[in-house]
DNA sequence: CCTTGACCTTCCAGTTACTGGAAGCCCCAT
DNA sequence: ATGGGGCTTCCAGTAACTGGAAGGTCAAGG
């Protein structure tokens, strides 16, 4: 099949799909004789597994380390594991960034009349620095 | 003063002043006959006022606005107020995401046994799309 | 007076993960 | 054969810095 058809299979884009393919993530499919990428149900399924991935939050670098444990039968289950556990703990730092920048934030608008006049909590606190 | 002065000052690198002066956000400051920038303390005030409103999450382009805000003394303070209430919807969006993430992750590391055996519920999970 | 080291200058390149667009084939249906 | 997709490659741009090279400047010490 070619790119559009992989595209809409494993829910990436095609332009995504051929970025991977150059940044040597995505398997390199087949080409038929005019040069159209031809793919097999195989490089589709490694195309839907890195779309989930990546929507798990694994960067492209995590993702291939991803790839070449599921590709290796040999692979150790401890290590998959272990890339999860890294990544919940990596999400837990941003999750707590975020949660303290929205509490000071919705605080501030809170505070702050929100109407014509100048004068405002949400200004003053960035003033202090 | 010179940028390593305004950069301890303000908190930023002086390699970011110096950037954020480069897409016209930051002030450009006076300069000696060297060439050297000179900051005034006003300098500095909008480097902190630029440096506190990075660390609630506004992009770059949002500080400019607020910039402008704080030094226009005919603002209106709904509009500050409008631009933290987006804010905090696109943090609450972002939050959503990652809690979303966090406990599809965390699920299927706590069912993963974690061993030197290579069968893994993280990546039949993968696998599936 | 000269040197040394810290600090400053500009400019260019690289980072992450795509995305948009241009120029130009290819394939299929009418 | 012609029209409208879809496909190819390559170049550029996005956000927000960050690192590094090449070179000028300043203050202290000998």
């Amino acid at each position: 099949m070619n790119i559009g058809e992989a595209a809409a299979r494993s829910g990436l884009p095609a332009k995504t799909i051929r970025y991977y393919e150059d940044v040597a993530l995505a398997p390199a499919p087949a080409r038929t004789a005019s040069g159209y990428r031809d793919y097999s149900d195989r490089d589709v399924h490694i195309l839907r597994f890195i779309h989930a991935a990546r929507g798990l939050g694994f960067t492209v670098e995590e993702c291939r380390e991803l790839v070449a444990l599921y590709t290796d039968p040999g692979r150790a289950s401890a290590d998959v594991k272990a890339m999860a556990a890294a990544k919940v703990q990596a999400i837990d730092a941003k999750l707590a960034e975020l949660r303290a920048m929205r509490a000071t934030l919705a605080d501030l608008a809170a505070r702050c009349h929100g109407d014509d006049r100048p004068d405002c909590p949400i200004l003053e606190r960035l003033a202090q620095g």
